[in-house]
DNA sequence: AAGATAAACGGGCCGCGTCCCGTTTAGGGT
DNA sequence: ACCCTAAACGGGACGCGGCCCGTTTATCTT
């Protein structure tokens, strides 16, 4: 397992060498000014090692590989939003009841990807590793455990998915191509909700 | 546009030379054999140009990329199936109601992804190709189209991605992973079905 | 039949991601 | 304070995919 990237509200697992720790800073520091200066896709092993003053080495130890580095990326703006339907205000965190906090967790999933979609669609994962992402897991568990209370007699898990894919970065990037709207995938969101739910 | 990748159910359109054609041909028997007996994983691009005796260059042009040969080579299984939901017997095919075509859709596609799971998966397009690959779009417009008939109020188009993201490839590999059955993902598919038309 | 033209061909080139291994260094134990 | 070991480091090597361009060849025209 790559060390240095821990799961979400996870402690350190493996404590990592002062130097490794400040290699990594300072990988995702010019990582991000790469993204943010010439575009995600200017990130490549070789440029952001450069800029960081680093070997190529260290990068792929660090992360493993490129999407490694860009989900590590993605990591800090993800925890925000973690906290906001874990532990935030309602209807999204506790408080609301399990059906209120499903219908907000659509727009708001929708809106926190899209403000950040660059980087998204930059750090998708190859098909074998798209459920393996730590981010994903907890966003299907919690609307699992939301799909559960909701909904005690379907089948929580495979719903989620289903949920969840239909705001899929990449699904909402290609809708927004042509011209659609957010609120028309929020609307879509809360239909399918209502008419899961009677 | 890379030619000689006819959409299906569409005419040709660019009239390959001749010996493009036999090359074309040349091509995807030596990478169907290659994947046969040393899995989809082997197919590069220069070991199947090695096999057929051409040159990278000639896969690339025909193809345009790795991508685009393994869509190829799955053409052939994937226009069978679409014949069965076109102008098939019913269930699936015309003759039964939309909601029964619907219904049937889910299990038939689920099946048929699964006989060809190793392709498919290999041939996973990068995301911001995945909506233009011809055959999905054929399906998109294929399960739209029922919806529509089936829940004239709801946003078709939308659903239908929905409807088809719960039986993708993907994420039916995932579940059959550990243990799942297939029988599990009909009935997801069913349930889903049978709470969005009340 | 012979020339013209557009298409196809081949294989070398470059860039990126990944792996590897000899070297260096941090940090704890004596 | 010194050593010992495990971890991190650097950067070169390798393989694959994508691209390009000088050469060959099929097909159409007259």
């Amino acid at each position: 397992m790559i060390d240095g990237t821990p799961l979400p509200l996870v402690g350190p697992q493996s404590a990592l060498r002062a130097d490794a720790v400040r290699n990594r800073a300072l990988l995702l520091e010019a990582a991000a000014e790469l993204a943010s200066e010439r575009g995600a896709a200017a990130i490549t092993m070789e440029t952001v090692a450069a800029a960081a003053g680093v070997g190529k080495g260290t990068v792929s130890r660090r992360f493993g590989d490129r999407n490694g580095l860009l989900q590590a990326l993605l990591d800090r703006s993800e925890v925000l939003f973690q906290e906001a339907f874990l532990s935030g205000p309602p209807p999204l965190g506790p408080g609301a009841d399990a059906a209120a906090r499903l219908r907000a967790f659509g727009p708001a999933l929708l809106r926190h990807e899209h403000a950040h979609r660059d980087l998204y669609l930059a750090a998708e994962p190859t098909p074998e590793r798209r459920f393996s992402v730590p981010a994903r897991q907890l966003r299907h568990r919690h609307v699992a455990l939301l799909v559960r209370a909701v909904l005690p007699g379907a089948d929580a898990e495979l719903l989620a998915h289903t949920l969840l894919a239909s705001v899929d970065v990449v699904l909402v990037d290609h809708f927004l191509r042509p011209g659609a709207s957010l609120e028309r995938l929020e609307k879509g969101w809360h239909d399918l909700l209502d008419r899961l739910l009677h």
